[in-house]
Parts: structure tokens; sequence; C-alpha cells
DNA sequence: TCTGGGGTCCTAGGACCC
DNA sequence: TCTGGGGTCCTAGGACCC
């Protein structure tokens, strides 16, 4: 266990979106501003500290945000912006170090223990750090600086806004003590609301509960997780080289009766989506997953495991069909859906060439007629025909359909992109 | 007046194998 | 005539995060 100091990073721009578009507008600067919905609908994706003040919050419907806070201003987001500012701030934090573990657009860990004696201590390097991209930027990222991840995570979120915490060997459990459950990573509403039933409510009262009270509650991964918080015995490392464990892609619908037609063509746009994702990657995978939510709150999801990595758009197209309507099915006559997921997991990494040498025979659900060359013919010349002609130049003709009260594309790229 | 899209990880039960 | 234990894989659901 190492324990020179505290040498661990996190560091987390603050109120991303929104702060970004007060660099861009300056006359946004000091007002409560929402990125994305409206008054009348759709979410508000980041609000403003301004906004915050009054409760708005990231997820939250746009006319719930507009009745908490009157004069918050909505704004479309510049998608393009977030990815290329985001980019910078990272760039940033790898000049400290290459030991840097990208984890979401806004926000990075770093082990600075090899760079101390360049920088000096990491008070000093966080200070760097937030005067570099405040100069270089233009933004406000706040840092949390402590012995393990989770530590300086929880850090991170206490300097917030614009601040930086180190939390001192030695000195974790004073830190830890008089702040709330659900500062902690993994302790969300459900788990908080949990513990405040048995009176727990900050995280000094979690460390007095013996473990085997807490357990039962919240499971024993996130028992010992936070057991081994306020024990200060959080193992993870920096981790640079994280891969995607799964690839996926999602729709809101309006409230709808699902009908054939309709549903084959929001499948195929999502597979394409997700298929030519896992093209680009040279990676294909051998679980195919289809959630389906239902108006008024159910939520299914199905999912099968074929003998062979799949990264046809057709394929995948055809298994999501099935498992999309073993779900509704299921769910009765009456039953109106608002939302179609596909994703694909098991991931391998496989020259595409070599996909689609056709499932075998005995698997009950072997998808359709054409044969895998005939699809990597099809995919590869819409693969090729978009690296050309741009994105839209080609596709299957729901990729067109799905657009209608969705989020704008631009948003879909900035969250499917690569860290 | 019902709310986006991208993910990660955990749990529990059942099938199956040795 | 019926009884063990351990391990892996699969499926479905859920909590959580940005």
């Amino acid at each position: 266990m190492p324990s020179e100091g505290a040498t661990i990073l996190h560091a987390d721009l603050d109120a991303f979106y929104a702060s970004v578009e007060q660099l861009l507008d300056p006359s946004l600067r000091g007002r409560p501003i929402a990125v994305g919905g409206s008054a009348t609908g759709g979410v508000v994706l980041a609000a403003s500290y301004e906004a915050k003040a009054f409760g708005v919050q990231g997820g939250m419907p746009g006319w719930r945000a507009a009745r908490l806070c009157p004069r918050l201003t909505f704004v479309r987001g510049h998608f393009r912006e977030y990815q290329r500012l985001g980019d910078a701030a990272i760039a940033v934090l790898r000049d400290v170090t290459p030991a840097v573990e990208r984890i979401s657009i806004d926000e990075a860990f770093l082990d600075v223990s090899g760079s101390t004696h360049l920088f000096g201590p990491p008070e000093v390097i966080g200070a760097m750090i937030r005067r570099r991209v405040r100069e270089e930027v233009g933004l406000p990222i706040s840092v949390g600086a402590a012995r393990t991840k989770h530590l300086a995570k929880v850090a991170s979120q206490v300097a917030k806004p614009d601040g930086l915490v180190v939390v001192r060997p030695g000195t974790e459990r004073e830190f830890l003590e008089p702040l709330p459950v659900g500062l902690l990573w993994g302790v969300g509403p459900v788990t908080q609301q949990r513990l405040a039933d048995q009176g727990i409510h900050t995280v000094g009262q979690l460390a007095q509960v013996p473990g085997s009270v807490v357990e039962p509650l919240l499971g024993t991964a996130v028992g010992h997780r936070l057991s081994a918080l306020t024990h200060d015995e959080d193992p993870r490392r920096v981790d640079t080289s994280r891969r995607a464990r799964t690839v996926g892609a999602q729709s809101a619908l309006s409230r709808r009766r699902p009908e054939r037609d309709d549903v084959r063509a929001t499948l195929s746009h999502l597979a394409d989506r997700v298929a030519r994702r896992l093209r680009e990657k040279d990676l294909a995978g051998r679980t195919v997953t289809v959630a389906v939510r239902f108006a008024g709150d159910g939520r299914a999801t199905r999912s099968w495991t074929l003998t062979q990595p799949v990264a046809a758009t057709l394929t995948l197209t055809e298994v999501a069909e099935r498992l999309a309507w073993s779900a509704i099915e299921e769910r009765g006559p009456a039953a109106e859906i608002t939302l179609l997921a596909v994703s694909v997991s098991h991931l391998t990494t496989q020259r595409t060439v070599q996909l689609e040498l056709d499932l075998p025979p005995q698997d009950p659900w072997r998808p359709g007629t054409a044969p895998g060359a005939a699809r990597r013919a099809v995919d590869g010349s819409m693969d090729r025909a978009r690296a050309r002609f741009g994105r839209d130049a080609v596709g299957y003709l729901p990729a067109l359909l799905g657009r209608a009260g969705g989020v704008p594309e631009e948003f879909r790229e900035l969250a499917e992109r690569d860290l």
C-alpha cells in the first residue's frame, strides 16, 4: 500500500457544458442557464452554478427546471466545442504525467507520484493544473488529491466549484467523517435512502456500523468498497488503457403502440449505429441485448448470446427484432413503448473480414438467409461511402426517420466517442 | 406534464460440467 | 432411490455515473 503521499489526483471541469456556453457567449456569464431542454419539454443536460442555486440539475425535465428557476435561460448545446475544449483540458493533464485515466468527457484521474520531483508536491501540481486550464482553455476545473482514486474523487467534489482539496495521508478519516454518504462514489439515491432508513447520514456514522449490518442492505460489493474506503484500503490504480466492454445505442420514442414496421425501422437504425461503431474499431460481440421501456415506467431487457461474434448490421437487426418482440409480447397486447435500445457485449477484437462466417445451424435463432459474405459486402460499401461522403450519405431508411423528437446528432456523437 | 444517450458493475437463479 | 461441492456461463434486473 503506497503511503508516500496524496499522489492520486482527480480533476473535474465544473458544470462543464454550461461553463463552455458561458465562455463562448459572455452575455451568459453570471446568469442561470440550462444546456438542452426547454421550458416545455426535453431534458436539461447541464446547469450553470447560478441555475444550480435554484435546484436545477442535469437530467431534469425542462419544464421542472423552468418552474424552479423562472429566469432560467435555455441554450442549445455546442457539442463539437465540448469535444474540443474537453480534449484541450485533458491535454494539460497529460503534460503533467502520462499516467492519466480519462473517465468521461470532463474528468480524469492522474497518478503524479512520478512527477513530484519535477513539479513539486501534489498541492502544487493541482494548483498548476487549475491555473493552466483556466488560462489556456478558459474553464474552471476542480482538483482533489488523496492516496486513492475514490478519495481523490470525493475530494474534488468537496472542492467544487473551482477549488482544490488535498487529503493528506493520515487525515482521511477526519476528512470523511462529516461528509454525507451521498458524496461517496456508488452511493446514489436508493442507497442513500436505505442508509437514511437506518439513521445513517454521514460517512462517520457509516463507519461506526459493522459490515455485517451494512452489507445485507447494500450488497457485499458496495459494502466492501465502502469499508475499504473508510479503512483506507482502496487498491484501485490509475488505468491508462481502458477498453469498452459494451457498445450500444438507444432512442426515446413518443409513446406508441408497437407496430412491426415501426419497431423494425427503429431497431435497424440502432443496429446500424452500433454495428458501424463496432466495425470502425475492428470489434465484434457475442451477446446482443435489447431493452424496451414501456409507458408507465416498466422496463424489460432480453439478451441472446451467439456462438460467433457479430458486427454485421443485418444480423444484429434480426436478432434485435426477435428479442424486442419477445419482451413486448410478454408484456401483453396493451403495451405501449417509449424507448428501444440495442447493445452488444462480450466484445472481441477481430478483423472485419473474419466475421460472420455464419452461425452454426443448430443455433435456434440462426439469422436469415443472406450469407456472411453478402452481409460484409453491404456493410463494407456503406462504410466506405460514409468515409468518403459523410455519415448521412447513405443509411438505412430509418436512420432518417429516427430523428424525430430526439437529441441532436452532435450530442450522440459526443457521447459515443472514445475517450 | 412524464424524461436523453452513453456507459459500468453487481446480484441472483438456473443450467451444466466435473 | 437422491446426494455433495465447486466452477463457469447465461439471463434478467437494478443501481449508479457522466
